[in-house]
RNA sequence: GGGCCUGUAGUCUAGUGGUUAUGACGCUGCCCUCACACGGCAGAGGUCCCCGGUUCGAAUCCGGGCGGGCCCACCA
């Protein structure tokens, strides 16, 4: 007998055939002809110009089961590749490449340069996707449901510009000025979120003030004595014995001369540097808080570009840190610096991109509601389903912790300009209709904008306008993915309020407080509505050492790598048989990797060894005990398997899978069998081979559609080549009821348990496995086993009875 | 400083009040048995982080500690 599989193991290089196969005929389109139930997932973009990496690779293989397995259980898979084009990444990496800050150059050339790195990146990071065997609707850019999107596209500005209109006609995004966190090397301002904080080396540097009143010296210790210039006050705790005698009395700034009042106020901790301390405008948040509660002006020192500006005095025109250094020299000079103390754990704010140090500069931007909101922000967190569930509380942490409303613009080049014209004259915002991508920067505002009269300004008739260069935050952009893609406001008509919400949020824990939360803000306040069904929040993938992979420590691993190496299939398995990414992270290891791979081949060979039966055409009417056995035992993977899958949960049913396919079937079913179903010396009647024919390829179809969201390509070949269909279009399996209420004497564990005995016994006596047993003692329950049993092990003479006995 | 989570053999993992703790990778030894040597069999390897408590009984529940991770807040 002809095996059908040619080979003896699964090759890496099979998977290109297969994947070659579909990409002729791509056959995981988004179907809008049937009327299944839509499933939609709305994958993370990643970002273009950096390659994918192998966390990334193994959450869109994680993507990639859900939305395989929803195809299998009868939904309409809406799984769309988006591409994130826009934001500072974009211009670093061009500013990088060209050796200029965007800055310094007319907007139209800065995008030139932006528009110039995209280019290059291309398709680069998706090819990748594309030998994971990922599922995407398609790999074409279009704008159609399922088609693959960026997020720089008109079509999707256009619709990111349309949601700020709205926002802005229904007063949820307001203009203001106030301090705000501002990134000098981005120069923009940014969002708490994109703050992260970092440990400095810096110094503590006392200085001595001079009380006016007594004319005694007071030391202040501080790591930002450039901004004495704009003190406030300075307090010491209403505890502190030392500081009683000063309250309401008079300090003189060091060299800058101005005077302000000395107060005891909570704020200042006793134990803390001198136990005195100054406020100045804008150091920090807290100094913020400090200057609005005291009722006092604010200073403002430091310019947008980072310098001094007039009210520095002698030290206007010099960045900070020269600032800085020429203040303390002049400290030095005048002896009012008493001691440098350096430190490395100054905690300073910085830019989580540029990693510049945030500075609070006073400018106008643009807010988007919030604080108002998180009542109704928590109540959305409770109705959605999170996977694992104790995610949900990451969410809430964030909410909780919102304390200002959304800064929604940047000034900046490569992202969505902000629709929003002035009127040269009297400042009237003029903010035009929806309909398509406004470039404000090279025209003005279009005819039936609001604020608009006959194309002049509404208000005072001049026809003046200006734009100011300003763009949305990179989160105003990505927090409409789901609304994009599920077509709202777009065609065709009403697929959106048919299809949402959206099924579910697949993306990483670390932007939560970002992507997350202000998807969920933004589109409940356009919609009204929960925009998501399900939110599954992935760990990560980090190096052998437990650290997490980044550019700057060298860890990274390219995806590409790994394809080379085990291919495609090995590392969706491993993905799955590591861990549970929605609870740990998991180490990226080669060897283990390596290791999982072997149950391809054991797949395979399985496959190999049961085509050697074809199945008979219809279902034998009786089956032996031992298939019914081990119908029963699939049953139980199925089952498990099924309900396991719609909770995002691969790991557990794959590890059962293995073990079942390994152990009881390979092991122990299929050598219990192997004689019935070759029926070599016709000891076995016709109707008992067929049965063991039917069962052998009965349980591999099985074991093929539960593994078929996970290891595609190797499912997809042997299904193909033995049943010359597509099992990815396949019904998933269900439980086979005329088996399920069968009643066995025996389990698993007595067929196991008796085999292991008879092995055990020929090796110990070193015998062939052939070699006629003369006696062997079962247990009373293995009776209706007994002619497989005998025939398997070529026993003379089977009794029943305890204990168990085997004689060779 | 606050919050959330986590700690099972060299590595990873299952388990969750009940007899000798699951499975895999790796390791050691024997075996090329006609689907598979990327195989089979056997074996070594664990104070289930530590200390208390609840319980007839705890790796599993509670408290405390130690270690790790993430998030938030904050410093003169």
């Amino acid at each position: 007998m002809k095996t059908k599989l040619q080979g003896k193991r699964w090759e890496r290089e099979f998977e290109s055939g297969v994947l070659k196969k579909w990409k002729r005929k791509w056959p995981y389109g988004f179907d809008r002809k049937t009327k299944r139930p839509v499933y939609s997932i709305d994958t993370p973009p990643p970002y273009v110009n950096t390659p994918v990496h192998i966390g990334q690779a193994t959450t869109y293989v994680l993507m990639d089961m859900f939305a395989r397995f929803r195809r299998m259980t009868g939904n309409n898979v809406l799984f769309p590749l988006g591409l994130d084009r826009n934001g500072l990444p974009i211009e670093m990496a061009a500013e990088n490449k060209f050796n200029v800050k965007l800055t310094s150059l007319p907007r139209t050339k800065a995008i030139g340069m932006c528009k110039k790195i995209l280019e290059e990146s291309s398709l680069a990071s998706v090819d990748s996707f594309f030998r994971l065997g990922i599922s995407f609707n398609s790999w074409k850019k279009g704008t159609g449901i399922g088609d693959l999107y960026e997020t720089d596209s008109p079509d999707y500005r256009t619709l990111t510009q349309e949601t700020f209109i709205d926002l802005w006609n229904k007063g949820i995004i307001y203009e203001d000025e106030r301090a705000n966190n501002f990134c000098p090397g981005c120069q923009t301002t940014l969002a708490d979120a994109e703050i992260d904080y970092e440990n400095r080396k810096g110094s503590y540097y006392h200085i001595k003030f001079k009380v006016k009143e007594t004319g005694e010296d007071i030391v202040i210790a501080t790591t930002r004595p450039e901004l004495v210039c704009t003190i406030g006050m300075v307090i010491y705790n209403p505890g502190d014995k030392r500081y009683r005698h000063l309250e309401g009395k008079t300090a003189i700034a060091p060299v800058f001369g101005k005077e302000v009042r000395i107060k005891a106020h909570p704020s200042a901790e006793i134990g803390k540097g001198t136990g005195i301390m100054m406020v100045c405008s804008f150091g920090d948040l807290a100094d913020i808080r400090f200057f609005r509660d005291m009722k006092l002006e604010p200073v403002i020192s430091i310019e947008k570009d980072g310098t001094m500006n007039k009210n520095a005095g002698f030290l206007q025109g010099l960045t900070i840190k020269d600032a800085r250094e020429k203040y303390v020299k002049e400290l030095e000079k005048t002896g009012l610096l008493v001691k440098t103390v350096p430190t490395d754990k100054h905690r300073v704010p910085v830019c989580e991109r540029s990693k510049d140090a945030i500075e609070f500069i006073s400018m106008k931007e643009l807010y988007v509601k919030q604080v108002e909101f998180k009542s109704d922000m928590k109540k959305l967190a409770r109705k959605m389903n999170f996977f694992a569930p104790r995610s949900r509380q990451i969410l809430i942490d964030w909410i909780d912790s919102v304390s200002i409303d959304w800064p929604i613009s940047r000034r900046r080049f490569y992202a969505t300009e902000i629709p929003l014209w002035y009127c040269r004259k009297c400042g009237q915002a003029v903010v035009p209709p929806k309909g398509r991508y406004y470039k404000p920067w090279l025209e003005g505002p279009p005819a039936g904008s609001t604020g608009l009269k006959n194309g002049k300004c509404g208000k005072c008739g001049s026809s003046g306008f200006r734009w100011v260069e300003r763009v949305f935050d990179t989160w105003f952009d990505s927090s409409i993915s789901p609304l994009y893609i599920l077509k709202y406001t777009r065609k065709p008509e009403g697929f959106f309020e048919k299809h949402q919400p959206c099924s579910v949020r697949p993306q990483g824990k670390e932007i939560v407080r970002t992507w997350l939360y202000y998807t969920v803000l933004k589109d409940w306040l356009l919609t009204g509505r929960r925009i998501f069904k399900d939110v599954w929040i992935n760990y990560h993938v980090v190096d052998e050492k437990g650290k997490k992979m980044s550019k700057s420590k060298g860890n990274m691993i390219d995806p590409k790598e790994v394809l080379d190496r085990f291919g495609a299939e090995p590392f969706r398995l491993w993905t799955v048989m590591e861990g549970n990414l929605e609870k740990t992270d998991f180490r990226c290891s080669f060897e283990r990797m390596e290791g999982t791979g072997k149950t391809l081949t054991k797949l395979w060979n399985v496959a190999r060894f049961i085509s050697m039966f074809p199945a008979p055409k219809t279902r034998p009417k009786k089956l032996c005990a031992l298939d019914e056995w081990i119908l029963q035992e699939v049953n139980g993977i199925v089952k498990h398997a099924r309900e396991r899958y719609e909770n995002y949960d691969f790991h557990n049913p794959a590890t059962r899978i293995r073990n079942f396919l390994w152990e009881t079937f390979a092991s122990h079913y299929v050598e219990l069998v192997k004689q019935r179903a070759y029926n070599e010396n016709g000891e076995f009647s016709r109707e008992e081979q067929a049965a063991a024919r039917y069962t052998l390829n009965t349980v591999l179809d099985a074991i093929l559609l539960l593994l078929s969201p996970i290891v595609p390509l190797i499912t997809y070949r042997i299904y193909t080549d033995l049943r010359g269909k597509d099992n990815h279009g396949l019904e998933f399996p269900g439980t086979d009821e005329r088996v399920a209420k069968k009643r066995l004497p025996f389990n698993a564990k007595d067929v196991m348990e008796f085999n292991s005995a008879v092995w055990k016994a020929k090796r110990e006596k070193g015998i062939s496995l052939r070699t006629e047993v003369k006696s062997a003692t079962a247990s009373e329950k293995l009776k209706p086993l007994e002619k497989d049993l005998a025939s398997a092990h070529n026993i003379r003479n089977l009794k029943y009875g305890k204990p168990l006995k085997v004689d060779v």
